[in-house]
DNA sequence: TAAATATATTTTACAAAGTAGAACAAATGA
DNA sequence: TCATTTGTTCTACTTTGTAAAATATATTTA
């Protein structure tokens, strides 16, 4: 069985996104902070999914918030790192850190 | 579609165990150096699909050596970081370097 | 030398994570 | 009211991650 601290690849990218972001973002925000910093392309679903999940896992949690007076301004969902979630970075920088321990490629 | 660059959660840490036993290294050699480094537990089954995977990808390359005189000495398969499999590591290395800038936690 | 035992890899089957694109929702502007 | 815009949800599928059983091949021992 995957431990609780065990994230995959995009959840890694995700959180650290969410992180960079401090406080609440929506999606389409995380999507272009993602891309701006590493050149990283992802489709809206895929981002929604795995948001999504990592809510379930408590690595972070989700408010609706009002609808804004601009054209289209629906109401956007935010994410927010929890504790849970911070932890599981710490953890996944830790052991990384670790393996590169000595290494020169 | 995924880069080639892209390395999953598994992949990235046995390339990096790979990297860190330099040279060539068999199946239950890489096992246990995982479970020392980092004390991540794998099954038999999902290291070698990994490895397999990996080597479809070009990431690493096997070759079937010589039985040894030893009980059970079954002839070992060596694993070998290749080029493609350092500059990959080095890619996902930058990434999260990028990702981590300036955080706290 | 056949059976037991040890080391190692391969096969099989399934669960979880990653992915794209279409569908849907809800706002404003014309 | 209908076209347009921003945003989220749904659907379907591929790739990765996982465990356990099966298989292979060597030595030791009865």
């Amino acid at each position: 069985m995957r431990q609780p601290s065990q994230l995959g690849e995009f959840e890694h990218l995700l959180l650290l996104t969410l992180a960079q972001l401090k406080g609440k973002s929506y999606g389409t925000e995380i999507r272009k902070t993602l891309k701006q910093l590493i050149n990283r392309d992802s489709s809206i679903g895929a981002l929604y999914a795995t948001l999504e999940r990592m809510e379930k896992k408590g690595f972070i949690s989700s408010t609706l918030g009002e609808p804004t007076a601009e054209r289209g301004g629906r109401a956007k969902r935010y994410f927010e790192l929890s504790a849970e979630g911070k932890q599981a970075l710490r953890e996944t920088q830790q052991q990384l850190k670790t393996m590169w321990q000595g290494l020169e490629l």
